[in-house]
This record gives structure tokens, sequence and C-alpha cells, in this order.
DNA sequence: CACTATTTATAAGT
DNA sequence: GACTTATAAATAGTG
């Protein structure tokens, strides 16, 4: 008899830019999720440290980041007040380099340059608009712990009150986890700004060991 | 007849730390490059705009970024002049969110604050070191272009020289692709600066297009 | 969002 | 490291 198929399953997708938008939508949150989860695999799995910033074809800010996205970042910024983004590097990759792997990296300087075109004349800008003003830096060792401090006892508070709402889901996801992820922020949509809720599909949170 | 296996297949594998070294080393090249790809494909596929920084247990720096990991750093940075990480965000995400969020949220901000509360230390000591001086803004204007501009033409170069060498990888990836990959480098390790050849696995650079 | 059928990503092994 | 194999995961369509 027929197994009367509920789903035609994964079908395979052209590597281009998507045209319908809902699809778009729902894959941009789906493979979003996915990355950030590989990335925080790859943190647990090999002690690596990791900073992803993604900004959503409706410019919506989304990062992760362990320890910490802006932590990543200094370290990035620092490590290379040269090349500004390794690409110097690729003179020293160029003896064992395949062919493949050139034409990658032209299109990848190529589009650096391009990139970096444009934000030179934004950050000319910002430079007279700003003189002598650590706009990024300044403001953390003042605002930034106190309020991770009371963001911290107010999840605390919330997560006590859940937990007594008994959830049917806290059976499955009591036990600690080794999940870190910084959550979104609407970058220039000041209204807008409402959040996309993490795990839109099925995370398996109890990957911090299955202690057998 | 024993089908006499060649392999045991993937393994399941714990998500907790790698214990063998060697396997380690593997394991983080190749779910590197995947996190990578499936970055490069979220940019393509959404027209998203990704940067991802990547520093391996072995303090080496890797990073992918299109349109340019710094250009997306910048839009990150002055678009977060506030929460430093979007965890106020979280406030708003409390009405909706369901309880393996939350746990994954609370855990997310006690890594945050704890990341936070080291680079604050760190970046006194560099405030002090470097008063008043745009440590990474500054260079910009006047090396960055020039630089890339020469690698452009260097690059250009050599590819020249390996499309005559006509490598029988050629024929493959003579196509235009559109996959876009900030390079490797070196962080503190000068010496060993050597740059991990992308693509260890068997990527499909011609995803821009089966052109059937 | 939950569910499947498939496509991908990969842990081992060469 | 690059290729192969067999299996674990991610995810495009659906309900």
């Amino acid at each position: 008899m027929a197994p009367t198929r509920k789903s035609k399953g994964r079908q395979k997708v052209e590597m281009t830019k998507m045209t319908k938008e809902s699809n778009l939508q729902v894959t941009f949150s789906k493979r979003r999720s996915g990355l950030f989860k590989k990335a925080s695999e790859l943190c647990t799995l090999c002690g690596a440290e990791i900073a992803i910033i993604v900004f959503s074809p409706g410019k919506k800010m989304y990062s992760f980041g362990h320890p910490g996205v802006e932590s990543i970042i200094d370290r990035f910024l620092t490590g290379n007040p040269l090349p500004h983004s390794g690409a110097l590097q690729l003179f020293e990759a160029h003896r064992s380099a395949n062919v493949r792997d050139l034409n990658m990296q032209l299109t990848q300087v190529l589009n650096q340059l391009e990139g970096e075109k444009k934000r030179g004349e934004a950050l000319t800008q910002m430079k007279k608009a700003s003189q002598a003003q650590y706009w990024w830096a300044a403001p953390i060792e003042e605002l930034s712990f106190e309020q991770l401090e009371l963001l911290k006892v107010s999840l605390e508070n919330l997560k006590r009150n859940v937990e007594m709402h008994a959830d049917k889901h806290m059976m499955e996801a009591s036990n600690p986890l080794t999940f870190f992820l910084s959550s979104s922020v609407g970058a220039g949509v000041p209204y807008d700004a409402h959040i996309a809720a993490f795990d839109p599909l099925n995370f398996n949170f109890g990957y911090g060991g299955h202690l057998h």
C-alpha cells in the first residue's frame, strides 16, 4: 500500500540569492541559528574563541560570541594593526596555494577592497564628527558591568518564576548547558527592535553531555 | 560474504572538550571550514552580511567576512554604543521566551559578564598606554588601500602564472565564484604564521550555479 | 513551531 | 592534508 509520503523532505537548493521573500526570511532564521550552533560547538569541542556578527537583509543585527563579541573584536583589532583583515598573509600562502584557493582569495580581496573603500569614506566622516572621542571604548567600564549585573538578576528572577510554573519543557532543559550566545539587537531600526527568539527550531540543548 | 566494511563511518561525538590533541586539531580545521562555508552560503542565499573571527586553541586567528570583516565590525561598534553585546535586548525577549531559551540566555549573560570583566582590565591598561591615539582607526586611510591594491596586483599576476601552468584543477575552478573569505592570519605567532589551506575538504566551489 | 525526507556535514580510516 | 565511507546533523518543504 502507498506509504502516503507526508513530506517531500529536504530539497536541493540553488546556491543563489533566494527570490521568494517569505522563504528567505525563514531560511535566514534557520541558517543563522544553525551557524551559531556550529560556532558554539566549535567552541566547546575545540576550546576555540569565536565572534560572529550578522546583518540580516533587513539590516537587523545578530551576534554570537564566546567568551564575548567585544573581547574577540578587540583582539582582532589589536592583533591586526597592519593588513586590516589578514590580507597580507596571502603572500605567505602563495607558495602552497592551489588554483581554486587562488581564485577564491582573489575574489575575496576584490570584495574586501570594495568594502574598505566605502568604509573609508564613512570613517573619515565619523572621525571628524567625534574627534578624539573613544565612542566605543569609553562607556565600557562605567556602564557595562552594572547593566549586565542588573540583567543577570532579572533573568534569574524570571527563571525562578518559570520554574515554579513547571512548564512541560522544564524536564528536558533543566540540565546545565554549555551554549553561549549573544542576543540580537536592532541596529538602525530603533522602533522595530524586536528580538527574534533564539532556538526557533528544535535545538538539542542537552549536548553538554549525555552523562550516560 | 563479509562486506568488509571499509569504515565505521561518522561516529557520534560527545559535545565536550575533545581530549585527543590530534583529533582536536583535525576537527578544528574541518569544522572551521564548515562554519565559514555555512556563513558564505547564508550570505549568498539570503543577502546577509557576516563577519566571523576565530581564535584556535593555539591562538592562531582566522576570519571570514563579507563584504569585509572590518566593515562589519565598524557597523557593530557604531550601532552598539549601549549594551555592548545586545544584552539589554534580552529584556524585550522576556515576554515570549520559553524555558530552554531562558537557560541559554542566562548562561550567555554569565559568560559575557565574565568575559567583559577580564576585558575591562585589559582595556584600562591599553587606554593609558595609548591615550588619545586611534590605534586601530588611524592607519586605515593611509595604508589600507594601497596595500590592498598592491596585493590585488600581486594576486592577479600570480593567477596569470598559474593559469599558464595549466594545472589540472584549472578546468574545474575557472568559473567566477561567489565565495568570499578573509584569509587566516598568525596572531601572536609570527613565525608559525602558516595559513591553513581553504577548502581542505571537498568544497563545491561551483555553487554559484549549476548552470545546467 | 513540529515533522520528515533528503541533503550536507563529518568522524574515522587510507 | 586530500580522498573515501558510513553515519550523524542540518534543513527545505509541509501541516
